[in-house]
DNA sequence: TGGTGTAGTTAACACTGTTAACCAAATTCG
DNA sequence: CGAATTTGGTTAACAGTGTTAACTACACCA
């Protein structure tokens, strides 16, 4: 019942899976290529490498996650909304789509040197927009940060810290999962919200 | 004149480099070994496999990054400075180490995941270190986080974002690198301490 | 019917981590 | 002193890796 789908998206469906399964370490292009009933060597006819193939497994992994965010992130809402919506539908991304998450981030130290500039580029959209979002609120007044792209960088790190987290189940198991998930995201949207203070 | 090192621990020294030059992917016992002068099985002698070699230089660098910051933030000192201490140390043990420090993030993600757990426990010394100090902060009152443990996690989160964003030289060429490292430190601080808000 | 792609194959090369078996020099011990 | 054992290495081999070159069937089209 199941429609077959071409050798090259089945080829990376099967990496994905593997990728994620297994680890890096353990993947071969052998190993693909018997689980897709095939020889290694056909692989090299939709891909010109290993690289090639774990770079396009990146890309479509970021892509995915750009538009879950950005189906959200609506450039009309408001500022501070959207500022809002971008980290919680990041971390929500993650949480959801471990695959994939993982994808972008484990292999990305590994391949990232041999990425493409002009690629990583186009990996940065939601980077972008959320550098954006900061920029509007701080015009607005809603925030007050030195300097935007630095903000933006520190956000998707610790952002990037909370899923790991959660994702690797290194979480102390006193900690409830949910409650962990929507402190850190409250910390790391309180830290940016300007707050009047007294002097 | 050089002073000969014992085999294990130039072992160790080129792993470093190599790792540092050309990456994880392109390391290999024969290359390390021919280095040495040396073949490759004689690494067997000192180091089980290729994973604990690894593992050795993780452990030795995650050593190096504990004393660096525990040499500085004493327990006497003020909670806040200690607390910033380990942040400003943090950081520049990384923009000083680069070597070292990527041994730890970049080998990580890949051979972490056959990282015995009890050798784990002992890579967190600074990590632990860090809890404690906002925990003694909070008693204080000079903070107001949920909880330490997700605080700290956060932390180290954002410095690690810091860090490769200056050693993989993705700073925009427009910021200056001190003051990117400077902002971004005091960012992370800020978001910490306690600011008396009008209500 | 013949020619040209298309989608796959087989065989081979140069490399990888790792093991088993061996060897020679140094050290320890009776 | 001489024998036994340990130390610090070697060579040869195995199974697995990415990748290339050369080949084979088969579909399509003039």
């Amino acid at each position: 019942m199941s429609e077959v789908l071409p050798l090259r998206d089945q080829i990376l469906e099967i990496s994905r899976h593997m990728l994620f399964k297994e680890g890096y370490r353990s993947l071969s292009m052998r190993k693909i290529a018997k689980q897709a009933n095939v020889t290694a060597t056909s692989i090299y006819l939709y891909f010109e490498n290993k690289d090639h193939l774990l770079h396009t497994l990146i890309e479509e992994s970021v892509e995915d996650l750009s538009q879950f965010i950005e189906a959200e992130a609506l450039p009309q809402t408001n500022n501070i909304e959207r500022f809002k919506t971008i980290i919680e539908r990041y971390v929500e991304f993650g949480i959801q789509n471990p695959e994939e998450y993982e994808i972008i981030y484990k292999i990305r130290s590994d391949a990232m040197a041999r990425y493409p500039k002009e690629k990583f580029r186009k990996t940065r959209r939601c980077y972008e927009l959320l550098v954006q979002t900061i920029m509007d609120s701080i015009s607005e007044g809603l925030m007050e940060v030195d300097d935007p792209v630095v903000a933006a960088y520190s956000i998707w790190a610790q952002l990037h810290g909370i899923v790991s987290v959660v994702l690797n189940k290194r979480l102390d198991r006193r900690i409830n999962q949910t409650k962990f998930i929507n402190d850190s995201i409250e910390l790391v949207i309180q830290g940016f919200l300007v707050q009047k203070t007294v002097h």
